[in-house]
DNA sequence: TTAACATATAGATTTTTTTCAATATGAGGT
DNA sequence: ACCTCATATTGAAAAAAATCTATATGTTAA
């Protein structure tokens, strides 16, 4: 029961640190390679670490390793799936909106 | 410049607590008092005053007073803000996703 | 197999967020 | 004017998140 809203919250928290909205416009033109991230942001390597573990733990970027080196990209599923979710949770149900006044 | 993915946060920051996410859940059946949503949490009622107070500076929420009560609602515009930042933020550009290997 | 490099993990510190108790504000009703 | 009720603010404590340094892991190249 709590862990609907705690894995809810988890994709949001992945768009609730400056940083990471840095990295997720970087993202957008395609994948990138940690030390790419690294270099254009002022964090040190093992922030830049924990942050992409937030992101990819969210669903909302996917990585792939190639020898030492390891791409990040925008995951279009879990992108879908996390505006779906705002969406769903945003949604006002027609025909329920009644009794208005205190204390309904 | 930075306050542009500041004030970005924000919006999903609102999105990012599981007691937030309750009140949104039972704003989606309409307008409701404060102290509607008070007796249904177990939160104390300064704790319900701080997060209605993150749901509307972040603009996902609305409120209105009458005497002494207050009500609150989910805001279209406020949604639907979000949700289009959300998918601005997970939109992978096309033709841009050349020089794949590192470093890019 | 050793050295160099890219990234991850551990542990500690700082910052931010959540929370509560106490109190303030403000709007009726008596 | 006073009392009560609903909500907001203040200030402090607890919890969570971000950050760093140091170190570990794993890969490639000499």
């Amino acid at each position: 029961m709590n862990s609907k809203y705690l894995k809810n919250t988890r994709v949001f928290k992945a768009f609730s640190d400056e940083n990471r909205l840095m990295i997720l416009e970087m993202l957008q033109s395609g994948e990138k390679c940690a030390c790419v991230l690294l270099e254009k942001l002022d964090i040190s390597q093992p922030t830049l670490s924990h942050h992409m573990k937030i992101l990819c733990g969210s669903g909302i970027v996917i990585l792939r390793r190639k020898g030492k080196w390891t791409y990040y990209s925008i995951s279009k599923a879990g992108s879908n799936y996390a505006s779906k979710l705002l969406q769903k949770l945003t949604t006002v149900m027609k025909n329920k909106n009644l009794n208005k006044e205190c204390c309904n």
